[in-house]
DNA sequence: TCAAAAATCTAACATTGTTAGCAATTAGAC
DNA sequence: GTCTAATTGCTAACAATGTTAGATTTTTGA
């Protein structure tokens, strides 16, 4: 824990660690409007600072790189994801199964421009190799949400970690090819096709 | 039909033609070769020349842009993905599905950098909004497998276009995620993973 | 042999991510 | 209040990118 006798930070210093914070929002923030506006290839660095009215190299002073950025805003993705996630699992029990994969696909079209940095699509590149704390994070949330809905039906998962990547496979593809406009029909049917198959994918995910 | 009334081209002029066609396989292939050493953002126009030994604009005698290319690329991909089931569809008749999933699973990783162009993976913009015409016809192959897969179990798809959208959906979910080393434990247990879900999946597509 | 066409190069352009170095502002100690 | 040090932000520049213009060489077909 860390000790009164470390000196405290002056109000100033406070308030402009609180500032950098927020500039640092608002360039993640900017980077993101500019690709839901116009792709993520029209997302340079002088336009996430020329919106904020500043000179592109402002940007280094809170992040390393471009694809730092990238990274926290995929970061930043993962968290929203699962917030949904947890939110859809605490519905009521019939449905819920559904209400997860819908919460998937509403966050995805809510923020295609997210979804995309997540999972490198669209132009942007993949900036780290090892799975985000934060998506991990999202898995064990939809996990424990599976685990539950078996338990309600009084049965359980085979294999639940395998239950997860799987349905989530399952999800991730139709979104991807929805998204991508690969699924002839547009984004209705394709949603449609999801959770019509839902249902039996998982039960074929409990143990028999 | 040609009529003979068309002025015969001479041989030279049919050569060069020839010739023309094999430089723009080579520099087809110079990119590939480099994405799949280095990734696609090793990619560059000058790279692509210069592993012929040319110099950078002989690119635009053959293409009008460096995304043309990738377009052409994609295409590349898609038809060797129809030939791959295609030839899996020959089969023998049971154990035709997996065999189908195996060929998918085993092209994308044959040639992970095809798959990345065919699907806008690491970082390579989408060329075309539209679904080419190569991907259609993977998607008819795909299709018209389903429905014999079907038939021999004397049943039949409920929506045969609906039933290729959702597993081709979840293939490409399955292949996406350990592509990108988002499934832990790696390749083999994603793939057994597709494998697994697959059949049951199948199942709940035909008409009850 | 010669003019037209084709192939290929060099040089340049604007744009990209990024860095160096300078100017202006602010902080905190005396 | 004043002075030094730190912070903030800018301009200018860099190399690399995709792309185009223009010149030059090679090939073609008569």
């Amino acid at each position: 824990m860390t000790s009164k006798a470390q000196p405290e930070q002056s109000a100033s210093k406070k308030r402009r660690e609180r500032e950098r914070q927020e500039m640092r929002t608002r360039l993640l923030d900017a980077a993101r409007v500019i690709a839901s506006e116009e792709g993520w290839n029209a997302v340079t660095i002088r336009r996430i600072a020329g919106r904020l009215e500043y000179s592109a190299p402002i940007l280094y002073q809170h992040f390393s790189s471009k694809e730092e950025l990238l990274v926290e805003l995929m970061m930043v993705g993962f968290a929203e994801l699962a917030e949904r996630l947890r939110l859809a699992a605490e519905g009521l029990p019939e449905g819920r199964l559904v209400a997860m994969a819908e919460a998937y696909w509403a966050f995805a079209f809510a923020a295609p421009e997210l979804y995309q940095a997540m999972n490198g699509m669209d132009g942007v590149p993949f900036g780290t190799a090892e799975t985000p704390r934060e998506a991990k994070n999202a898995f064990r949330i939809f996990r424990i949400a599976l685990q539950g809905i078996a338990e309600e039906r009084g049965a359980e998962l085979a294999d639940p970690p395998g239950a997860v990547d799987t349905i989530w496979a399952f999800l991730h593809g139709c979104v991807s090819l929805a998204m991508a406009g690969r699924i002839a029909g547009g984004k209705e049917r394709s949603r449609t096709l999801m959770l019509t198959a839902l249902e039996p994918m998982f039960t074929a995910q409990l143990r028999d």
